[in-house]
DNA sequence: TTCTTATTGCAAAAGATTTGCATTTAAAAT
DNA sequence: ATTTTAAATGCAAATCTTTTGCAATAAGAA
């Protein structure tokens, strides 16, 4: 996603363009590949808009999760993490255990689990499908990787 | 799993059989097809052991993680849910959002994703699978749900 | 430029989880 | 059976992330 369609669809949902969420925006799309903390988005924003606060983060970060904006995931640590979604259909991520790198994969087999879900008496609503490993570059730096 | 191999895991790894200790393994016993939080783990075991306390709970849950006897995962509020863990081959979980619920489902992905991966040049190492949705009981009773 | 309302910053609250420490207890040693 | 000792516990307080209340500010319409 880029800037304008982010603050197109902003607009069109009637919201304000302000200073603190222009940083916002422009902090998710120049780290698009990777999944950031609302710390972590504090702390990038406040290089390009100084003032910025903590609260504004996330009552941003909420807001463009809703109007469908980023995309969050909470870690194993109970952290949430958010990254600008993909302007894509439905996808999976592959994700680097060392650098963090993010590559997306197509194949979901949510249709399948539905029809199993439903011999079992469950309704699907939500799936969470996240992929671990090591990519290219990790595996070639001679780090202590494994 | 059932107590007698729990408390074998434990005693093997050099920890102590205590009360409070013995009550979270039966609490995570009889529950053993639901995820449950500290707090409610806290609150089942305060019934067979009166002067627990939550503390208590979540050292208890992070040793019975770390030698694999109890599964967790951090719900999309970030709160972390434990279960036992089964004692079957690899599966995934279909986990209802209201009552907790889990039931094992089988089929895994992952070996199409494998090949997807390598032909990312990505070396797949770990994955992370769970279905979310609502239980037969949950969609009858007339709870405010969706 | 003025007006209206959303948005912001700050401080404080809330909720989950962790830590420090003195006391208690399991289980090994005697 | 008693003593010993290290692990485990309970309590209070701290920490960390996230949320809320409120007065001040700023965006965008009029």
């Amino acid at each position: 996603m880029i800037l304008s369609l982010a603050i197109s669809k902003i607009k069109s949902k009637g919201y304000k363009i302000t200073k603190p969420r222009e940083a916002i925006l422009k902090i998710l799309i120049s780290s698009k590949n990777k999944m950031l903390s609302a710390d972590g988005i504090l702390k990038e924003t406040q290089i390009i808009c100084a003032n910025i606060n903590i609260t504004t983060i996330y009552r941003n970060l909420e807001i463009l999760e809703n109007i469908g904006v980023i995309h969050k995931v909470v870690s194993s640590k109970g952290i949430s993490l958010f990254k600008l979604l993909c302007n894509e259909f439905h996808h999976h991520h592959l994700i680097c255990n060392y650098c963090g790198k993010v590559e997306s994969i197509d194949f979901c087999p949510i249709e399948y689990y539905k029809k199993i879900s439903a011999d079992k008496d469950f309704y699907l609503t939500d799936h969470k499908l996240e992929l671990y490993g090591f990519c290219k570059n990790c595996i070639n730096s001679k780090k202590n990787i494994f």
